[in-house]
DNA sequence: CGAAAATTTGACATGACTCAACTGGAGTGG
DNA sequence: CCACTCCAGTTGAGTCATGTCAAATTTTCG
């Protein structure tokens, strides 16, 4: 929990007393390999925070086909926004890839939390801030960009995805298939 | 500016002194079709709302390729927030589709303003949420749906868009050449 | 009207998908 | 320790969606 408070000063200043209003809300939970966060259908309850572990939210088109919106690791928070905020029933799954320990805010709990100390309303503008961003790169990467080159900016930037999960996954979140990733890697793997 | 503040109305209450103070930093501006609101390289001073007209936020690529990112319409928030949040320089232009109005908040007014008004810090997550979760939905679409679909969605969507902007941005937006788009037109047109 | 911009059209090229067969571990159980 | 299955990944052939290029046509607007 300390570290979660470490990592909340980076963004805002709260006191020993909000700190302690904050303490008060948190949930820890853990989860195995496999296990859902969240389902689609389900309403998000909680606002979710990866202490550690690695986790996918998809989502399944009509042909039954997965679709992976983002990864999530340490520190980054995970779930279906649109479905939590509204309280509605959610599009996405949030499933673990390992076994991972998050921390919980419930809906209530953080309403309270919003207006008993504001802080934590300018902690989520700035989170939500910075993931909208990149999630705008990842648009402007998608167009501009073939496959190949899609693949070599994400070995980039993700180098623990790329060798804890097992390679659909990461052709998904692509948004191409299992089968031309791997004729994109064989090609790599012959150009050495 | 009174309908601005029937708009902050919808998402938070304000007192009449934290109306004044709203009031107080809001700049009123109007452009041409055409004009650039902001260009690359320039850093994002600004957050800006749309009163009345149509932009749309693009990008060029290395190619000099133009991708559009996102249109803004009427009570849409516009800009590169990436760029804004961390005052450093943008990749994105936003440019005028036609003769637009907008109410513009200066970064460092919007700072002080978060203080003075926290009210207004809730106001900014709740719209940042919303344009995430309509973000996560393209990317959704874009990666389960062929470009056909993609424009019928669009179509519903976003009307006044179809028929106020040259179809090569649309194809832009879609993330398809200006030709595809007009093969796919020619044949849903044959269909009836 | 005339010029520039936007759109259409068609031939051809290619990136990416589908499907099906195959390979190669990682259990699991006898 | 082998036989078996299961799952992920590979490979290749054929196909389809979409891109490229170039020319023709239409629209826009000064």
């Amino acid at each position: 929990m300390n570290t979660f408070l470490e990592y909340l000063n980076r963004y805002i200043q709260l006191t020993k007393e909000e700190e302690t209003k904050v303490l008060s809300v948190l949930q820890q939970r853990s989860y195995l390999k496999g296990q859902y966060i969240q389902q689609e259908g389900d309403i998000y309850r909680y606002q979710t925070y990866i202490e550690s572990g690695k986790v996918r939210t998809f989502y399944l088109d009509d042909n039954g086909n997965e679709h992976i919106i983002t990864f999530g690791l340490k520190h980054w928070w995970v779930g279906d926004i649109g479905s939590f905020t509204s309280q509605s029933p959610a599009h996405f799954n949030t499933q673990c890839l390992e076994k991972t320990k998050v921390i919980q805010i419930s809906y209530e709990d953080l309403e309270k939390l919003y207006n008993e100390v504001p802080k934590i309303e300018r902690f989520f503008r700035l989170i939500i801030q910075k993931a909208y961003a990149k999630m705008s790169k990842r648009i402007v990467q998608n167009y501009s960009l073939p496959a190949r080159e899609r693949y070599l900016l994400f070995c980039e930037e993700y180098p623990e995805v790329v060798q804890g999960v097992p390679q659909y996954m990461i052709a998904s979140y692509l948004g191409i298939t299992k089968e031309f990733l791997s004729h994109i890697r064989s090609q790599l793997s012959k150009e050495g």
